[in-house]
DNA sequence: CTGTTAGCGCCTTCAA
DNA sequence: TTGAAGGCGCTAACAG
């Protein structure tokens, strides 16, 4: 039905390689003939078919984004920074959403193919080494977000420093006993990495500042706020229960004031929480938590993922980039000065007496 | 880089067009001939070219979603609706995320060609009649979800149900001054439709109970928790203030709640809240809500689509389908039964402090 | 400068 | 049953 390039040729009075020339700006027509082709473009409205074009170049003009919807809230943002710059290019962008642990490794295997897409974004999720392998072969350009490996080029933030922020925080306002509840090695994703070394982070801010770490302070759970609220649950009901609870997200901090709010206990006063991620909902909940470049981390990986494509020469060999996006802790509500000696009874509000 | 059907032949020791037979179950292939082709094809690994089936077929394989990331943040749910669908059939889907009207305007006179994208599902926002006359031409089947037109398919909800299921969860509780908070005639897409649809609700069942419109207990303000906020403000600060607030949302009730304790009032004590869409956080929050089939509505937007992509005989005169999906009113503790007579000082149970 | 023509890779008549 | 060949619409050599 659309027209076709030889009817505007026709109409235009001139050859198709001409009507191609104009259109692609190639140069090398005259003003007359250029002229009568972009009439005859105008009147017949026509739009070169997108298909034909790509089997022609060799290009398909796309750029696929493999990303679990649900392993974090934050993922639009991501998506948002990656269209923000994929709008303004020539490429389309394809979803593929994961669900499944089968349905990764299927769109790990199928999607990077060259006549399938000409990049590849993978947000949150690490493919196996083999897996990477496999991209290489493939030729195609992949750029990770929020997720990294030593042969991929990769946006993330420093989530060691993200964990030092927080558990600085909570040592700066007096906390000793601080425990860390980590979105743990998930069944279907095993992508904790994150998570890892946000405690990492968490580890050296209680060593530097000469704090115990205390095994029991340790509690992991998925990505839920309903797991989260269990594992606090178990944390604030120890015999020596810790008096601040740093969350590996803000939707497990919100588990974690659930869980308070069961036992009866006040946040801040009872127990100090900080979150990550800055949710929308966490300045309402005056949760403080750590800010990520969430939206940010998706434009550059898009934009490292352009660039890649127009450098085809660029050795797979050479080192690939890794970009640590900023951090910013954000404070609010959530956590309370605890006096010099760390007396879990000895709360800032002495009109509540805890046990 | 990657085979090409030719080579697939040649391994085979047949002609490209057998090939094609066995890839495509045509039929008519010497179980001797399917067998050799079969094996080339794994030896080989071939996966037929994407865009060359597409060029040749004439059909682009790829369903196109314009959605506005942000109206609300709902529209994930309904995504993955839509996804669920295509991933399991051989469409593509291609995100086009609006922002502005002029993406949006720009996206539904480019998108809907027949050699961009076999059929379009626009989640939310509303065509002009003109835009659908472009539609229609096109040839383009298309698909609304959340949003409706006559002479588009489309899947909503009943909002005018969703209005009156809140409005009368109120009555019933013995509330007689409620107030609606629309979402407002949005500046950048002005789609409030469903809004609209849900004071009307709001209105029905007022009249329905014998209770009065009062107009300054009607307030619009865009979907965000700021502006709900001074809305919210201004309704708790009249004279004869309400005694409950339907908001229409969630991200608007927040909003209203945040009003509230800025005011030093209670919910529910002091003033009853109803929100709609039950995102994850109405929980936590125990706010009352309309819950929408998200998931659902995108499902079934895109199992409509692609039932007209494979029905193309059907006559455009006749009449789209309208489908409703379900709602449900999800009762949590953001509403108090009031006393008989309207005394919005007589709270319930003032030993229980929120927060 | 410009028209003609050969692909891009696949599907599909059309003979055989 | 099967292979050869044309065509999908566009780009890019290659001769003029």
């Amino acid at each position: 039905m659309p027209t076709t390039i030889r009817e505007v040729a026709r109409r235009a009075g001139v050859g198709v390689a001409t009507v191609s020339r104009v259109l692609n700006n190639s140069g090398f027509v005259s003003t007359q003939s250029r002229q009568s082709v972009l009439q005859a473009v105008s009147d017949l409205n026509y739009v070169p078919n997108p298909t034909a074009r790509r089997l022609s170049l060799g290009k398909t003009f796309t750029i696929a984004v493999i990303v679990p919807f649900f392993t974090r809230p934050s993922f639009v943002e991501r998506l948002r920074g990656i269209d923000s710059v994929l709008a303004e290019s020539d490429y389309d962008m394809i979803v593929f959403n994961v669900e499944t642990t089968q349905r990764r490794d299927k769109f790990f295997t199928e999607v990077p193919r060259r006549d399938r897409a000409d990049g590849v974004i993978i947000v949150t999720l690490t493919p196996t080494d083999g897996q990477v392998a496999v991209f290489e072969e493939s030729g195609v350009p992949v750029v990770l977000v929020d997720s990294d490996h030593p042969r991929l080029p990769s946006v993330r933030e420093d989530s060691v420093l993200g964990g030092r922020l927080a558990t600085q925080h909570l040592i700066d306002l007096g906390h000793r006993k601080i425990a860390y509840l980590s979105d743990v090695l998930d069944d279907v994703f095993k992508s904790a990495a994150a998570s890892a070394r946000r405690q990492t982070g968490y580890q050296q801010a209680m060593r530097e500042a000469g704090l115990p770490l205390n095994e029991a302070y340790l509690k992991s759970g998925r990505h839920s706020r309903e797991e989260a609220r269990r594992c606090a649950a178990e944390l604030l009901t120890l015999p020596d229960r810790p008096t601040a609870i740093f969350a590996a997200s803000d939707t497990q901090a919100i588990g974690v004031m659930e869980a308070a709010r069961d036992l009866g206990m006040r946040v801040p006063e009872d127990v100090s929480v900080v979150g990550y991620d800055d949710l929308d909902i966490a300045d309402y909940l005056g949760l403080t938590t750590v800010r990520q470049s969430l939206f940010e981390s998706g434009r550059r990986g898009a934009e490292l993922l352009l660039h890649a494509i127009e450098q085809p020469h660029r050795n797979t060999r050479d080192a690939p980039v890794h970009e640590l996006m900023p951090l910013e802790l954000v404070v609010r509500q959530s956590c309370i000065r605890l006096s010099a000696d760390d007396a879990p009874r000895m709360t800032h509000d002495p009109s509540h007496a805890t046990n």
